[in-house]
DNA sequence: CCTTGACATGCAACCGGTTGCATCTGATGG
DNA sequence: CCATCAGATGCAACCGGTTGCATGTCAAGG
């Protein structure tokens, strides 16, 4: 019934050669305990039977699969595809193979999806994590994790440190003459979320400005322009949204509103996924995906290597990047920036 | 030396239980053998210890792994997000993990992916392929294979058919003026590709219109925009490009050239991965790539259970989705169309 | 020439499940 | 009351590798 393809086990190829399975083994584990004859003997007749040896059978002696899990709050979003595509060609490095995850932002697909994962692989690189610190810690004792944009403690980390290039945006929109910002927000579990908000809160307070601040669960195209009409009703004469493609819905909404940008209206987005894609160009914080993917899988592998467990928090600047959606303010706008503030949502 | 995590297995579950592991095994896989009370201990006892079937083992003795590859060119294309993410969902309700693979374009990579994936999948999704039809074969008899978007007789297949989609684009740029039109290519070994320029080839043909080709490697944004002055060059006052991607360039280009879109040229794109994001808005033709992924992934598990792979062909249709890239030709363009034909670098 | 030890290879147990067959039990029917 | 049989469970082999230890060989050293 199983359809068992008749591939050629360690033990044909032992009998093809001469010699028991465990030189086979040996001859493609360990071939320096060989000698050479008998390992050009070996591979001769894996060659020719076409051997390849059973990966099942491997992980169940040894206890190592060859495998890490990487998991992301939601693949379509385009933060995550070259985070993904980088990982992957660092894994292939290692000839490690990699299984994906999508937990769709919930938590629970999310450690769902670690347990199905977890009797199959070595480690996890969790990208963007949903889950608690303490769900964190616990896979952590089991597995080796390594995390993407979550800081816990004693868990290896790499971040993206988006406050740098937030702040600059910040200093970059008070030079223009902005007096008011407003800041849209992220999904509420995102680290990146939390820390941005800080950032422009900070960095708007030694600049003297004003800001407010709208939360916005979902981060996409449709709900940034859903936004948009409460983003501007706060007064601010410029928004730093959470991520680039919220940006973009709000250069929609603007543009069917007739609001001109930057002329009356500066936006600056998050993570550089779009390019110069947008029109305009968008203005927005460097991203650092490609770096982080790679380096979280190196990390990862010289755990696996040595491991042993090291409390790494890795940090990744960011800048920003000043394209075509943020300009002098109009002299008009400055004086608006104290009116209509009643429709402010502001989280701590 | 092994980092092997003290998780129970099925004897230490026995011994709890105070049975046999063979009843244990029965209890997980066929629990009607049993008597209701002894699964209710085993589970007991199972619960109590935080059992849980070790993957390796289970296939290393019934040959199925419970895991499936997808493999696609370019996980960073904003095409193939959408359909890894359907087909994960899918592959979830079945209980299976899914490899995902980025064979970056390259048949070799392709062909490595799928060696390294062997030994622990039941099947692949090949999305869009890169490699040849023979090697296409050759892997499929050995694993199912369902493939996404490319055409091999005898192998189950989900094609999604943007020649109707292509054809109405051509007949509402005829019907809007157009005389002749460019079709800026794709990559080499795609499907698509060829799909595409062939039904504008032929519906162009039926409406009485003329047709340049240009190649174009590496669909992307960048290139779109390399190609852009050739494809001006054509004479065409329309392109219809092989993405939407490569349409998103060649706007870009255009406005940087001065180019009005839709005044001065028309331009319509494929796959509709934009949405209305692009500006303007793109009219482009649409996409099916969730409904693709899913059907895929039903497919192979369907495969799977029956174990008899079934030559299906299955296809999905397409349609155009008018945006604001395309309108009336200007009075002074169709004669133009006769000139500057000498950029054509058609391919058949 | 015998001892010693390094090196190459074989032997057999083990990893953690699954499964065909044997065994045991108790109910059913003649 | 015994033969029969179905249902529940145990036994042991097997999946395909890895690895600690034993064995065998041969060259160098005393």
């Amino acid at each position: 019934m199983t359809p068992r393809q008749n591939r050629p086990t360690i033990n044909q190829v032992a009998a093809a050669a001469g010699v028991t399975k465990s030189s086979v083994s040996r001859a493609f584990t360990r071939p320096e305990m060989l000698s050479p004859e008998t390992v050009r003997k070996i591979s001769a007749a894996a060659e020719r039977l076409g051997y390849v040896p059973n990966h099942s059978a491997r992980a169940l002696s040894t206890g190592r699969h060859g495998n890490i899990a990487l998991i992301v709050p939601d693949v379509a979003n385009p933060f995550f595809p070259p985070l993904i595509s980088a990982a992957q060609s660092e894994a292939d490095r290692f000839d490690y193979c990699v299984f994906l995850g999508n937990s769709n932002e919930d938590p629970g697909q999310e450690d769902k999806l670690i347990g199905r994962f977890a009797g199959q692989v070595e480690g996890f690189v969790l990208v963007s994590s949903r889950l608690s610190d303490d769900q964190i810690v616990e896979h952590a004792a089991r597995r080796p994790v390594v995390l993407i944009n979550r800081d816990v403690k004693g868990i290896p980390r790499i971040l993206i440190d988006s406050a740098a290039g937030v702040a600059e945006a910040v200093s970059h929109l008070a030079t223009l003459g902005h007096r008011k910002l407003v800041y849209v927000g992220g999904p509420h579990g995102s680290w990146s979320n939390k820390q941005r908000r800080i950032a422009v809160r900070r960095a708007a307070k030694d600049h003297g400005l004003e800001v407010a601040v709208i939360s916005n669960e979902f981060a996409a195209f449709e709900s940034g322009r859903k936004i948009t009409a409460a983003a501007l009703a706060t007064g601010a004469t410029a928004a730093i949204a959470f991520d680039d493609l919220t940006a973009q819905g709000m250069l929609a909404e603007l543009a069917d509103m007739g609001v001109a940008v930057p002329a009356d209206f500066a936006v600056v987005g998050c993570d550089d996924v779009l390019g110069a894609a947008t029109y305009p160009p968008l203005t927005t914080v460097s991203n650092r995906s490609v770096e982080a993917g790679k380096a979280a899988l190196n990390l990862l592998m010289e755990i696996l290597q040595n491991n042993a467990i090291r409390d790494v928090r890795y940090v990744l600047d960011t800048n920003l990047v000043i394209r075509k959606t943020t300009g002098q303010v109009k002299a008009g706008k400055r004086s608006e920036a104290a009116l209509g503030s009643d429709a402010n949502r502001a989280r701590n």
